[in-house]
DNA sequence: TGCGTTCGTGCAATATCATGCAGAGAAGGA
DNA sequence: TCCTTCTCTGCATGATATTGCACGAACGCA
């Protein structure tokens, strides 16, 4: 592994989880903690991160901030949410994500009069779908992960699996060329990997952010998806390696 | 543990619940006692808590008295929620119902510092306990009933049946002393029946208006409750029926 | 006042940190 | 190919930070 892909790594893990642990990151990348504090020093001279000891934070993140969640782009996300909210066809059974993204599609799904069965293990998107009438809701069980507020563990995944939606809209942490959709915790790599392989199609809601970025735990790779919905705002050169790559890319927004 | 990460729990939770105990604090840590008091005397040199004997409060009183986001509740329904918080032990395995007496349970729960695992099949409740990090949430996959927002058919009867919580807060349409506990609608009481048949405890959360109603489906007969717990300000010959039935009744509130 | 709890400080043990140094391997020129 | 140079990595070392315990003082309650 390269410094600067371990260096960018650090930086998506605290963009992610909002902390890193040296000890920890050592174990994960089989290092030693010299090397990552090593890492961590040049970083916070860069101004990247701020050097707390045991690990590192955010640069910005003040100490009463700390356990707020990051904010949004909120034009962006809206555009590929109607966008997401339009591929959908009457009758279909759908599966929604968790995530700002996958919660903001649901919004837009209940402004609509679609008939159709959303799947979920996000409880947020069920309530967010509770005053619908026309959309029938299944709830996926299992242990609900705090960090990101869907059921994940072996529960959720056996009942996963004797699903077949039509369509995924799958919310991830990272899209990157070579390393495929990632996200930050085993869990729900697991659980959107098991979604992925049940439905007939899994459209991947790809904010700017995400375009390029990598996190810990790869879900699928890339050739397991069938289209990249992003915004239209969206810089060519950030979408460019993946279309080169053969994926299909659906543009949002006017 | 980040010693920065645990400060900003601290102000997190003053700042949430309103106070921090140093004791409790170094339990749920699993840290000294020491350790903590040194964590709450530098964050009082930084202006950020008021030390008290004990603990600490809030900065100023100005943020302690911030209006409580908490919507307000009729007056026996919180009281019925906060004796029903009071009930549980930590460590214990917890099933909650939907409906309104369970969420207004929900968000008592989240205002303390209690450790428990939540059951529940009712999504409103996975997200009113989200923000608390003593409490493990487990959800109960399945159907969306719409009309009260919780999940049902055999797919969460299925996930109940493999579960076996130490108590469980049920709540009813009707309670009557001849026709038993009755809800509106026949999935919801194959669901609560299932609950309480696994539940080493079933506690039914009766205000006032429920006592002596009947609804369309009856969930189970009364001799298999084990305590039914109303608000203290309910008249006594609601009451005296199920008494008289050899019901164990709760009292809560002042 | 008496008693138990909590507090603050000093101290020792442990964990983490920064720096210097040496070996392994890659890059590049002769 | 061989050699030099450079980077990266891990280890050793001394410095600093954190933690838990001990002990006497302060505090709150009855």
């Amino acid at each position: 592994m390269l410094t600067v892909e371990r260096k960018a790594l650090i930086l998506q893990r605290l963009e992610s989880v909002g902390r890193v642990v040296a000890k920890e990151m050592s174990l994960e990348l089989e290092l030693s903690e010299d090397t990552i504090r090593r890492d961590l020093r040049e970083l916070a001279a860069e101004g990247l991160l701020q050097r707390v000891h045991g690990g590192a934070l955010p640069a910005s993140k003040a100490l009463a901030d700390l356990p707020t969640r990051r904010k949004v782009q909120p034009a962006d996300k809206a555009a590929i949410a109607k966008a997401a909210a339009g591929m959908i066809k009457n009758g279909q059974t759908v599966f929604l994500d968790g995530g700002t993204t996958a919660i903001a599609l649901a919004r837009s799904l209940a402004a609509t009069d679609l008939q159709a069965t959303v799947v979920t293990h996000s409880p947020d998107v069920a309530v967010a779908l509770h005053a619908h009438g026309g959309v029938e809701v299944e709830l996926i069980g299992g242990r609900l992960y705090k960090h990101s507020n869907v059921t994940v563990g072996a529960v959720a995944i056996e009942e996963i699996t004797s699903i077949r939606p039509d369509i995924y809209f799958m919310g991830v942490t990272g899209i990157h060329p070579e390393y495929g959709l990632t996200t930050g915790n085993r869990e729900e790599a697991a659980v959107k990997r098991a979604i992925s392989r049940q439905s007939a199609e899994t459209v991947v809601l790809a904010s700017r952010e995400k375009l390029g970025a990598v996190s810990a735990h790869s879900v699928v790779p890339l050739d397991q998806i069938d289209s990249l919905l992003v915004a239209r705002s969206c810089p060519p050169d950030l979408i460019d390696p993946f279309t080169s790559l053969g994926v299909s890319i659906v543009h949002a927004g006017a």
